[in-house]
DNA sequence: AAAAAAC
């Protein structure tokens, strides 16, 4: 099962494997039985799959309602004549691309010939008295002769993309709006913005407006709070903010907010290329660490580009490249991305980046560490996105060592440094608990938190661990012991990826055993206890990995096994507890004690001072000035 | 040393 080495048949088998084990089909009775579908296009409504069935061939139909989204997911008389259209139509060579056209402003519908200038997006029309579609056949919107044509609502769709009101797995119940005046918020940098308290007209668009009340979001987190202001203001932003914090939503609101009040770009005349059809140029750019948290980005900007011009759409490694390609050449104004699948798009002459004025990394801190960084220059630097005083640029983390600080400088211009909750620590919402635990014991220490807490516990637990043979090995044994468990490595298809996922996030798998895969970004609400089964080398990892908990206002566990492999972070361990008013056992004490405080490696030096490494290094960093980069590292 | 991310 976790080799997937088979080749020929294995597309085939994939697809027969399907409508088994899926709940969503299942449960939704959608006629995509059999079929695999996106997590992110998995909530489609009945009505909208049903329009298209019988407008093309089976193979097609596949490909296209896997990575089709909403915005040719509904009929559209007027683009699409008596609704005949076909997919071999729509690669006709006598299409026209709607780049290499005189006017900047293209019209987007897919019949060949079909022309109107000034019109961007899709039909606006068709109003109802009372604002709602009923037929549940819009929620596109469009940008015509310099005005944003707000798209009629659609209950369908609002249903997908916000759920209902009772629908407890979609709220947000556990912020605790009290306790946000009480977190501190740092920001540093030249002319730093006032911060806003509300969600109000200026300086946010108005539907972005009616798309946050439609998500439930009432007042803006602290990091919304500031970010909206330093982006509408065209500044760029470093923000180090705690987990769950609202920080998807620190980039998504003025990102569109100003998309939506400044329209698409002109287009630029194509290049001649081998590829010839609709090429992408996305407005904004946002990358991400691992292909779920692409997915789970990519969710929140479905919502919040709703009935706007705006297309959201989303690329990731490990899904099928041609129905990706198929969905981002209708149209992909807000593209979220992981930077390997990214590249190959790129490469492939799919996306162009140089209308791109947004661009955000998200764990911005992973994006530009060892294994990242290249690709990431790659991207930024040497393809043809705008330089840095052409666009803005976001970086968001709740971690943000001193010497990523310096490395991002590459990609800033005189930035907004913003740091929101405890500085450097985690969340007191956090109750982090450190066990002294061999690694002979660990199974079974594990049964008996896990056989302790079944009783009326009804959250999720969460387990890490540093390797994958050891997520496999765990999983099983748990199911073995009797335990509904799960686990998710980057051995796992994609596939097995998000049904793990999506079989946690439901409860119907409570437990699952993660690698570093599922430490960042990830937002699953009701993860009431998080266990470090093995601790990671690097504490930031740490931080990041017990915040799948706690997270939006809510209280949570965390429980370490700590051995003697693991004296690398006790320092910074007992520091990182200090700061959240946890208990500090006596013996990790002890073992402090023991580690010699020399102890031959590097990281004590460079990046242990605590609270340091999540504060604007410009402000605070201690030999390195400004302007002495490349030469820095004298400490 | 391991994990993640493209085919």
């Amino acid at each position: 099962m976790s080799n997937g080495k088979l080749n020929g048949a294995r597309l085939e088998q994939q697809f027969a494997n399907l409508g088994i084990n899926d709940n969503h089909h299942q449960s939704s009775g959608k006629p995509t039985a059999g079929r695999y579908v996106p997590p992110h296009l998995r909530s489609q409504s009945v009505s909208a799959l049903q329009s298209r069935r019988p407008h093309s061939g089976w193979h097609q139909r596949i490909e296209s309602e896997t990575w089709d989204n909403r915005r040719t997911s509904f009929p559209r008389a007027d683009a699409w004549g008596g609704g005949s259209r076909s997919e071999m139509g729509y690669s006709s060579p006598q299409r026209r691309g709607w780049s290499d056209r005189a006017s900047s402003q293209g019209d987007r519908s897919y019949r060949p010939g079909r022309y109107q200038s000034n019109n961007y997006g899709g039909r606006g029309g068709n109003f109802s008295e009372d604002g709602f579609n009923r037929r549940g056949e819009d929620g596109i919107g469009s940008w015509r002769d310099g005005v944003h044509i707000i798209a009629t609502r659609s209950s369908f769709i609002e249903r997908d993309l916000f759920g209902s009101p009772d629908d407890l797995d979609r709220q947000h119940t556990g912020i605790n709006f009290e306790k946000y005046d009480d977190i501190p918020v740092e920001a540093t940098g030249n002319n730093v913005p006032e911060g806003v308290s509300n969600f109000t007209n200026p300086p946010l668009d108005k539907h972005i407006l009616s798309n946050i009340e439609l998500s439930r979001y009432s007042i803006p987190t602290p990091v919304q709070k500031y970010s909206i202001p330093i982006v509408s203001s065209g500044r760029d932003l470093m923000a180090c903010a705690q987990t769950g914090s609202g920080k998807t939503g620190g980039f998504l609101f003025p990102i569109l907010s100003e998309l939506f009040k400044h329209g698409p770009s002109p287009l630029p005349p194509e290049q001649p290329g081998l590829y010839r059809g609709r090429k992408a140029y996305p407005a904004g750019l946002i990358l991400a660490p691992t292909r779920e948290l692409a997915s789970q980005i990519f969710d929140e900007a479905r919502k919040f580009a709703y009935r706007s011009w705006v297309r959201p759409c989303v690329v990731y490694g490990g899904a099928d490249i041609h129905g990706q390609m198929r969905s981002i050449e209708r149209g992909c104004d807000l593209l979220t991305a992981t930077p390997g699948r990214l590249v190959d798009l790129i490469e492939r002459g799919r996306v162009s980046l140089s209308q791109t004025r947004y661009l955000v990394l998200d764990e911005a801190d992973r994006m530009l560490d060892m294994g990242f960084e290249p690709q990431i220059r790659r991207i930024v630097e040497q393809e043809d996105m705008p330089g840095v005083n052409e666009r803005q640029t976001l970086m968001f983390s709740a971690t943000f060592p001193r010497d990523i600080q310096v490395l991002a400088r590459d990609f800033l211009k005189d930035y907004v440094f913003l740091s929101v909750g405890r500085v450097g620590s985690t969340s007191e919402n956090i109750t982090q608990k450190v066990e002294y635990v061999e690694d002979e014991d660990k199974r079974s220490v594990l049964l008996d938190i896990l056989h302790a807490q079944t009783k009326n516990d009804r959250g999720l637990t969460l387990i890490f661990v540093e390797t994958k043979r050891m997520a496999d090995l765990l999983s099983e044994f748990l199911i073995n012991s009797g335990f509904p468990a799960t686990s998710i490595h980057g051995d796992r298809t994609q596939r097995e990826r998000e049904r793990a996922l999506d079989s946690f996030r439901t409860g119907r798998v409570p437990i699952m055993v993660a690698t570093a895969v599922a430490a960042r970004g990830l937002d699953i609400p009701n993860v009431t206890h998080v266990i470090n089964y093995d601790l990671p080398t690097d504490i930031d990892d740490y931080v990041h990995r017990i915040g799948r908990t706690g997270r939006a206002g809510n209280v949570g566990i965390s429980t370490a096994f700590f051995n003697r492999g693991n004296k690398g972070i006790v320092r910074e361990l007992i520091e990182l507890l200090k700061e959240a008013n946890q208990e500090i056992p006596a013996w990790l004490e002890t073992v402090a004690r023991e580690t010699s405080s020399y102890g031959g490696s590097s990281r004590g030096g460079n990046r242990s001072r605590g609270r340091g490494q999540n504060r604007d290094y410009r402000k605070f960093g201690s030999s390195s000035e400004r302007g002495s980069y490349g030469s820095n590292n004298t400490e």
